[in-house]
DNA sequence: TCATATCGTAAGTCATAACTTACGGTAAGT
DNA sequence: ACTTACCGTAAGTTATGACTTACGATATGA
């Protein structure tokens, strides 16, 4: 759960469509594997990394696991980048008021 | 400037420090090199992979490249997990229905 | 209980990515 | 013109990460 699983699991483009697809719909495993070209494995793989970050979550239906977006596992991200921008801006600020003393 | 380019630029741990610190100082590439524990050269790949991702820009100063972060480029990013989220709660509220129609 | 469906994990392979050293290139000062 | 400061790129090395096959575990239905 922190920002380095976050942006790890969201670097590699096959588990940002995974993300995608579950975000609008949540699937199953075997499911995923039909619709991206890897095997069964790889999915189960990547799911792994996606929910460690906090990303997904799982409910078990039958011998199936339906995953789906954890939707408060977004908000670091949009958290962490926010946190650039305000830094940028006082920064330029700054940078702006230092200028006017000369 | 595609997502995989500034998801895969944000990957790094090395890369947020550096943007991190060039969001509260924009910085040389010598300065940047002094205050994390690596080769010019290293910190010259990094920030260019920061600088093609679009989240950060140039101005030289003589013989100095004053590296400052592109709060333009930072948009993306929010706009890619805003859709995340609401893809989620589309699907989530399809769900409720289609569970109503029962 | 036995067979089937669905899935997670382990082990091994291969590409990628982060680092280093070496080199070349441009701007500023003498 | 020459030296110095500062930087980008190329080449090579090493660790990491995404994939596959093989195996084991659990839930469902006959």
């Amino acid at each position: 759960m922190t920002y380095d699983m976050i942006f790890t699991a969201l670097a590699d483009p096959r588990r940002r469509n995974i993300l995608q697809q579950i975000a609008t719909q949540p699937m199953s495993v075997a499911q995923l594997a039909d619709q991206h070209n890897v095997s069964r494995p790889a999915i189960s793989q990547h799911l792994k990394i996606l929910t460690d970050a906090g990303l997904l979550s799982v409910t078990p239906k039958g011998t199936k696991r339906i995953y789906q977006i954890n939707r408060d596992g977004l908000a670091p991200v949009r958290a962490y980048i926010d946190g650039f921008w305000d830094d940028a801006l006082t920064a330029f600020q700054d940078h702006i008021i230092n200028q006017a003393k000369d």
